[in-house]
DNA sequence: AAGATATAATTGGTATACAATTTTTTAGAC
DNA sequence: GTCTAAAAAATTGTATACCAATTATATCTT
């Protein structure tokens, strides 16, 4: 799946090498370790050096790659610390995200949560990419129920930098299924606004798949 | 208190952009609604624009300016409801950090937690400014001592997000004592690695702070 | 094959130019 | 004097060219 480029117009040039470039890492075709040579990039996709730069320090400043001066810019390798950090501080952030929601659960929200709810009652038939869509949709709109901008953008964040390995931790037979069930409850949950129901399933969602992160970590080492 | 721009001659030309305006902005120099005029900030920083735009970048991704394209840079304005946002997130992040840190407490962190415990024990005769840094210093040293990167952060962006806010809320007569007296008796719980001790004495004090921050702005804001 | 040396490549920064747009100034009308 | 409209100036976004410092790579020597 090669990022489209073109389109988007109303975008500046480099916030169109920004997105192209997050969705190159995020979806793994820009490996760790690779490297991005400005002057490539720019050739590439037709523009000049100085929106890729610009492009790049954002990426930098997000983490997803490193500039070692005079030497290059290379993806960044996420450790696996790294990425259990990453599980430990989302479990108290989802949580707080999920009190939040439960507590200024509103008619229109409400309606939002109804219409994912069904979906999530109905996976037989979807594909796996569809059924990965429904979780960062799922994810997407509890974070923005809790109605809180910051916490909002440090969600994304922090998802958007463990994307890649929390697809991983899917990889345990009867995960994925688990998972999608879990975030219907803590749906079905937030939407009654039982605020200490959906933290109690927030919590144990986070716990659940950072072990299974753990879990294949520590499987695909050995063997 | 001019921030001083020279010196640091190891650094990039960009990072010594960056902490001299982030500096300014923190400082309370550069206000809301102040515009940063790139060929302006060149000359007087006697370097080029090339750097500015890199340090204007990273300050607009970290919410501090925000660039309105082919009219200009600002600061931006913090709201107070984000500003009690940023105190509801931080209140799960810094019980995050206090747990964290009392879990991993070692011979070492417990050296350095003695050092600030004495300081915080005598703040007599310390100016306003020694009695602040000491604040700042105790905070690190506690988030530091969660051994988390990430969390670190976070904590770090957050904190310095509302630097000037929190301050203000020190305006309310005695909460700045109780703040440090506070801060004193969260340090020796994490210090005695006393887990939930340091978990239930963080919760209160940001409760506390934001408690005294929303005071303030209701106070200011009738009379 | 190994090591030394020369050459390529790459980023960091400067400088300049120009288009698109916004802000400010100016000129004009009344 | 004040309002309006046109002109001028200012500002960012992008491109291009250039060079220094450093690193990667290729070449040569032994």
């Amino acid at each position: 799946m090669q990022s489209k480029w073109v389109e988007e117009d109303l975008l500046s040039i480099r916030e169109r090498a920004y997105r192209y470039l997050k969705d190159m890492i995020l979806n793994g075709e820009y490996k760790a370790g690779d490297r991005l040579v400005e002057r490539e990039l720019a050739d590439k996709l037709h523009i000049s050096r100085t929106p890729i730069r610009e492009a790049l320090f954002r990426l930098e400043s997000q983490g997803f790659v490193k500039t070692v001066p005079r030497k290059g810019v290379v993806v960044e390798r996420i450790s696996e610390d790294e990425v259990v950090e990453v599980f430990t501080i989302l479990s108290s952030l989802e949580v707080l995200a999920a009190k939040l929601a439960a507590q200024k659960m509103d008619d229109k929200t409400q309606l939002e949560f109804d219409q994912v709810i069904v979906k999530l009652q109905n996976l037989d038939g979807l594909t796996e990419a569809e059924v990965s869509k429904l979780h960062l949709d799922t994810n997407q709109i509890l974070h923005k129920a809790a109605k809180s901008p910051k916490l909002y953008e440090l969600l994304t964040g922090l998802t958007d930098y463990i994307r890649i390995f929390s697809n991983t931790s899917y990889e345990t037979p009867g995960r994925k299924e688990e998972s999608m069930k879990e975030h219907l409850e803590i749906m079905k949950a937030v939407r009654n606004k039982d605020v200490e129901m959906g933290e109690y399933l927030t919590k144990i969602h986070i716990e659940n798949s950072k072990r299974a992160y753990i879990n294949y970590v520590k499987q695909n080492k050995k063997g």
